[in-house]
DNA sequence: TTGTACGCGTTATCAC
DNA sequence: GTGATAACGCGTACAA
């Protein structure tokens, strides 16, 4: 029985399983398995029932469903504060490509920001475990962990993407970033340069680790040292890609020994970089040759457009709700843990033969 | 009492209200209160019960509790596909600030698309109706409507930000449009311009429409009449701005009595068009002046740096979570449905006099 | 195939 | 100030 009271100031409680029912002529139940079952049940009630719930506007309660069968249908994305800063425009086409999946799959998405703060931990936890949430996609390095309760053993399952999580046990969804930049600077070395300069991004993460080896092994294989690449930025407290490059631009200024070739860890670094160099007089990319990580759209038209690296954040949101889902469903283990989506350098001007 | 079973493969559900009171020596009510009105209970018996939560590592099931008070604790951002696409930065500064204001407040915030398909707009009045969401924002100048359903009539609150939704009732969160392309266009109009190209955005919307009108209003201040500006884009079919800026500096190439001044609606169209341009040999801003909308912090990294104008999307945030939640709490109509934020012109070096 | 009865975990209403 | 008890709306054994 629909509790709609006609006083104003009442909340509004919309038609219930028992009205539908006593629409229908039959038991509650039946109306329950009709919609969840269609097949357990005999064709023309069920079409009587549904006539009836559309009559009424029936919708599930999804709240009383989710304690009934102790599930909810809500997945969690935790990003952390840094990522949201940039141009990457990382964050939209992720959720876009997530969300998408999970609705296909009938679940829900809720974002959960996982800032430097305990209370941010504290929240996440509670989402956890009070139930709310069925699984959750982290893009963070670290789980939330506070007064012993910890993410990792909510007895949710968890998905990792864009960090390789894979040695603490969490199916992850990353690029080959190691492979891309040192494809790149492959073609770097091809063109003839010879030194470098590398935009670390401000923390010493998975990413920058993974990439800056990307680098060395391109060296190595050259047969040229470490000290071929000059790093800079790194910086743990710079947020904003834009000021890390800026910052580099002018330790690029003060370098003795110029490099000829800038690889940039982001493509707002690269592109504050180049904005920098460009006004101090040199020119991109017959001083000096710029490749980036991202694919940000934006990069085709910088002068000159930039070449970068592109994640395919569509293919990486699909596979990580894929195997959310194939968690929670199949409780078994995937077979791999970690899932390597291939990123692809794009190929702009911004990369030429070195001057000298 | 809890249901973890030491056997593997079970559900494990965590400690109930009840293992916290068995282990308190209190009745499950008294747990209740403790925890929701530690004001009308005994201190001692409080800290005993705070005491054993905590060794329990208790958290209060939100679904239950959302099923008895017959209320969620989650609001939904209803966004429209479109707006994902560009560089604008528009949705992760909008969710950013949205989501962190209503953490405080003690919700969580889960995403909505609605695309142009049936589907979506059936899972948004699910979500609705269904009691998920407790209220919902929405930047979307169309509300779901299906089988009769609509999300209007749906008891719920609603705020709209970014578009004016005052007309139909809904409190409204918006940036001062007209009046700031309105300045922009004096700036534009006091350095000598006197014809211009407008590039419209991919629909005939509110901001279109506001934005128009904010360019002829100071062109009709400054006696000129509206053939002095000439519309190109806002195609329907186009979603990337980026392309809109393209198939506009074609159709400026085109143009007989050229421009000498672009008011571009987004930052993307802005940059895109301005590459294209650039590229076709003509100097910004030497032959051509352009300001655009949107503030993205890439535009300051452009050649030349791109005049924009910002809207504050932190404060729009904010105020639009502070409508929604004073709607939800006191159910009062708000006194003003109309909020205005002022956006701000960031003037750079895009912006010059007339060549001729 | 359909109906009856109970329980999911919590909060609110009542007595005590 | 505290404890027993009845809901909240739905799903699912079990019986019919």
């Amino acid at each position: 029985m629909s509790k709609n009271k006609d006083v104003l100031g009442e909340e509004q409680s919309g038609p219930l399983m028992a009205d539908v029912a006593r629409l229908a002529g039959v038991a509650i139940s039946t109306v329950s398995r009709a919609l969840a079952n269609p097949g357990r049940v005999n064709e023309k009630t069920r079409q009587k029932i549904d006539a009836a719930a559309k009559q009424l506007g029936y919708t599930p309660n999804a709240m009383a469903r989710g304690l009934r069968v102790g599930k909810s249908n809500i997945i969690m994305i935790v990003l952390p504060g840094s990522l949201y800063y940039g141009a990457s425009q990382v964050i939209p086409q992720v959720l876009q490509s997530i969300n998408k999946s999970l609705i296909q799959g009938g679940y829900n998405l809720m974002i959960a920001n996982l800032d430097r703060d305990e209370a941010s931990e504290r929240h996440i936890l509670d989402l956890a475990f009070g139930g709310t949430v069925r699984g959750a996609i982290i893009l963070s390095s670290k789980l939330p962990e506070v007064d012993g309760r910890s993410l990792a053993s909510a007895g949710l399952p968890i998905v990792s993407m864009l960090l390789d999580m894979s040695e603490v046990g969490l199916p992850s969804v990353v690029t080959n970033d190691r492979e891309a930049i040192r494809e790149a600077t492959n073609d770097l070395l091809g063109l003839g340069h010879r030194r470098f300069l590398y935009l670390a991004g401000p923390q010493e993460n998975y990413h920058d680790v993974e990439r800056f080896a990307g680098v060395i092994e391109a060296l190595r294989g050259a047969g040229l040292p470490e000290s071929a690449v000059v790093r800079s930025g790194g910086r743990l407290d710079y947020q904003q890609g834009f000021n890390i490059g800026l910052e580099a631009a002018d330790d690029f200024g003060a370098l003795g020994d110029k490099p000829t070739a800038v690889i940039a860890t982001s493509d707002d670094m690269a592109i504050s970089f180049m904005s920098r160099i460009q006004s101090m007089g040199l020119k991109i990319p017959e001083d000096l040759s710029i490749v980036s990580f991202d694919g940000s759209p934006v990069c085709a038209f910088c002068s000159p457009p930039l070449s970068t690296i592109e994640q395919p954040m569509e293919e990486m949101g699909q596979t990580a709700v894929a195997l959310l889902l194939s968690a929670i469903d199949r409780s078994d283990k995937p077979r791999q843990l970690r899932n390597v989506i291939r990123s692809r350098l794009i190929v702009r001007a911004s990369m030429a033969t070195p001057k000298a």
